[in-house]
DNA sequence: AGACTCAAAAAGTCAGACTTATAAGTCACA
DNA sequence: TGTGACTTATAAGTCTGACTTTTTGAGTCT
């Protein structure tokens, strides 16, 4: 999925930063850069180096004198693509992807009508595959075909409405969408109402309907809220 | 605004920053840390250090025998704060400022319909404060009065939403709504209309009326994209 | 009590030697 | 001529040890 054990510094970050994120050093926490050097038994320049990425995200703070301090998770950088990584793995799981679900219903219907106005022929073309292979693969615990062409339906959507802040969120809806075939409770085919509703969105957007992808795309979304509410009241 | 100049590394990251995201390496560019070390006069070690950082914002990636390469704009990190500075300083300031108001333009009004569900009496208080000091600096060439009040609100109303991920965008926002008033043409004062729905908002989150202050949401942000499209068309 | 000094602590910086992965070139063989 | 195996040059990656700088907290003097 990303860019896992690139050199040494790498796996520090994959070990300290789900630590940080998953709150097993609670904020204000003091960290050494020397000790930490000794505990995951590299040099003090590797750790140096995970110490500027971790406060690049602003998970940690360096100060000299005082330390490496952990800072308090509302000035984390919550979208960064690793972070999110690190707390969908972590014990907040269920939070991070309601926050996720929560920001997916206020983007994807925008992005959607968006796309609607400006999606090439081409991306027309694709979201109606997607669509369609969403239909071929929703009965008979398909599950993992069927994720496959949902991901690939939403990206498309994201990208096609041709803001780079919202093509940037294609990840983050993959993670979720993965994660509630995956993790969450699935055993069931997936709901025919929910399929319909991206055939129509699909639809929709090739004729150009700005407010009905739209509107279509917020009810795919608040039944993924839904959904999160069954699960997790 | 944020941690200028935290030792030498930051002195090249603030050059270094601006120059990728400006475009003035393009996708593909090659360059070597050792040369970059020598430019900047620095140490290997910090040159490294700063390389990092950029790697984690997805700018640059460093392979062995190669040198570190910039990547394509369309993987950068664009929702990392950092980024979204340098890009403001920048050249593509139109683009970017374009991209953040329609990331608005979806988040803000479930933001402001989540907060009315969610709103502490504190934060009502202060979000009528706010609405209460626009109005009063809303005529007379008070601008920067105006202005902090503004900020302010959309800050509470993004923060009262409940939402981490909303929450987040408060720096963005007061990015934009700070670039508008300082880089913009702005003679004139602020359209009376938009400071009567700032009220009208506080007021619905006081009366608990999600529907009503999504709506009213929609509307200024919707003001905002028409005056960005009338100053850049 | 307040201001001043001083020493310890931890991050920050640097230089240099060494290691490792790998792109690219070379050469033999089919 | 093309293809595979071998070699080499290169730039990042790593480690170490010495030194610098900033900051804090304790101790001291008035």
């Amino acid at each position: 999925m990303s860019t896992p054990g690139r050199g040494l510094h790498g796996h520090v970050l994959d070990t300290l930063g789900p630590a940080i994120t998953a709150g097993e050093y609670p904020p204000g926490s003091v960290l050494r850069t020397d000790e930490l050097a000794h505990h995951f038994e590299v040099s003090r320049s590797v750790m140096r180096e995970a110490v500027r990425v971790l406060e690049s995200m602003h998970l940690v703070e360096s100060r000299r004198r005082v330390g490496v301090t952990v800072r308090p998770k509302a000035e984390w950088n919550v979208y960064d693509p690793q972070v999110i990584r690190w707390r969908l793995a972590g014990a907040d799981r269920p939070h991070q992807l309601r926050s996720l679900t929560v920001l997916r219903s206020a983007v994807e219907p925008v992005a959607a009508g968006l796309a609607a106005q400006h999606a090439t022929a081409e991306q027309c073309a694709e979201l109606t595959e997607c669509a369609l292979g969403m239909v071929a693969n929703s009965r008979g615990h398909r599950l993992e075909e069927y994720l496959v062409h949902d991901v690939a339906f939403h990206r498309v959507v994201l990208n096609a409405s041709g803001n780079e802040m919202f093509a940037r969120l294609g990840d983050v809806v993959a993670e979720v969408l993965t994660g509630r075939t995956h993790h969450e409770v699935m055993f069931e085919d997936p709901d025919p109402a929910a399929v319909t509703l991206h055939v129509r969105v699909a639809e929709a957007v090739r004729a150009r309907d700005a407010a009905r992808a739209e509107e279509l795309t917020r009810q795919i979304t608040a039944g993924a809220l839904q959904e999160l509410d069954i699960l997790a009241p």
